[in-house]
DNA sequence: ATTATAATTAAATTCTGATTAGATTATTCC
DNA sequence: GGAATAATCTAATCAGAATTTAATTATAAT
């Protein structure tokens, strides 16, 4: 046919990298078509070429950075492992890559409302794109997808007895809580690699869930000195 | 002097309440003047009899929320109990006011980027307003005494051989992020009420800490079953 | 009542930014 | 080399939004 990606092309994953920095510095309603396409030396006119509108884009960085998450947590998912353990990597894993790639992890975060907001015939995004809608809601069922793995896990870790007994709902949230926040505060070159970061966490919530007693790293517990 | 709040006119409080409604629903980029004003029955333009500037206005509703926060957890720190029920307070204080006004607990999640990036000169805001800068800078400043809060006590505790250790300031930002997503998830009128979405974070997290073996609420725990 | 001022408004100003239209340039296939 | 198409650009278009200005209305104190 013709042109291929050489060098003053930009393919799309580029833009979606280059857009997901953007978005965690900016925000989505504050990132023009003109701060992205800079950042690959485009004009903003270049990315309608790509992409159908900001909408669009938008959700393309969402969608590719949860399908990374959620084919490495299946992975781990069908280890045959105990619960525990496979909880662990996980965590880890989902919060390395987090630190792997801040900008993702972060749009994931804030970016959120601005999808659901994207409303068609309200203010803002022009949509009656049926197509737009059916793509959004099919993230948004993904994302709970992503959501339910976690809680799958903690279910079955307490029926195997593993684990002690909570609610395995608010259990999942305040760990995804914890883990999307890391995007928000975590620097690289900083005190903590992402790894470190990422087994300090994994220790916190499973020391919650067995106590510390069962097994998996050692998690050294003084005595508690009752009355302080 | 002259005319005194009365029927047709709402106060600042009113309008930053409204504010931090509309912002929870639409971020702050997003948000209009006008939608602020229609909240309160009001035109765009007479927001700015009350509020210097857009900027102006965000900023006030991050310090109110804050404040609010951080007073309710200085009276908490200051009593003679044990490290882990004083933390438990804590943790339960802050959720409860988040599910009590989502709307600001999700304003302090998701605002705080417009804010950092509410530069004077920069296209958007026009603060050459030295007056805004250093109102910022207390907000932020604010918010680390905020988080030390929680890292001291933390820190007191495994001092005092209450809890494990644990690095602080991880677990600090753990919990955190656990409490803030509460604001993004909570639905009044949901399965749980905001006082048991608390008493279950707090558990999580305390049992982490002392591994369910010290004072505190029962924490059943099942005895893991090496090897599921 | 008069006056001073607080609260509000409508209308104008000015900018920014998404999106479109119409070339232009480069690349591959024949 | 020519045809077809991909990738890009420049120059409009167009709407929405923050802010300003110049009134207008209401209230309290005198």
């Amino acid at each position: 046919m013709a042109r291929k990606p050489a060098d003053q092309s930009v393919n799309k994953m580029d833009i979606l990298l280059a857009a997901a920095d953007v978005l965690r510095r900016n925000g989505y309603e504050a990132t023009t078509m003109k701060d992205i396409a800079a950042q690959v030396n485009l004009t903003a006119a270049s990315l309608y070429h790509h992409f159908k509108s900001k909408d669009f884009l938008l959700l393309s960085v969402l969608e590719t950075g949860l399908q990374v998450a959620i084919d490495q947590m299946e992975r781990i998912l069908h280890t045959p492992q105990p619960c525990a353990d496979r909880l662990r990597a996980m965590i880890t894993g989902h919060i390395v890559d987090v630190t792997a790639n801040p900008a993702v992890g972060a749009a994931m975060v804030f970016e959120i409302r601005s999808l659901m907001n994207a409303r068609p015939g309200i203010a803002g995004s022009i949509h009656s794109d049926a197509a737009f809608i059916e793509r959004r809601d099919a993230f948004f069922r993904q994302r709970d997808a992503f959501e339910n793995l976690f809680r799958r896990i903690i279910k079955e870790g307490i029926a195997a007895g593993e684990f002690r007994e909570v609610d395995a709902a608010v259990f999942t949230r305040a760990m995804l809580g914890a883990h999307n926040w890391v995007g928000v505060w975590y620097r690289p070159g900083g005190r903590l690699t992402g790894q470190e970061v990422a087994a300090i966490m994994a220790d916190t919530f499973i020391t919650s869930l067995t106590g510390g007693l069962a097994e998996g790293q050692p998690a050294p517990l003084h005595r508690a000195q009752p009355g302080r």
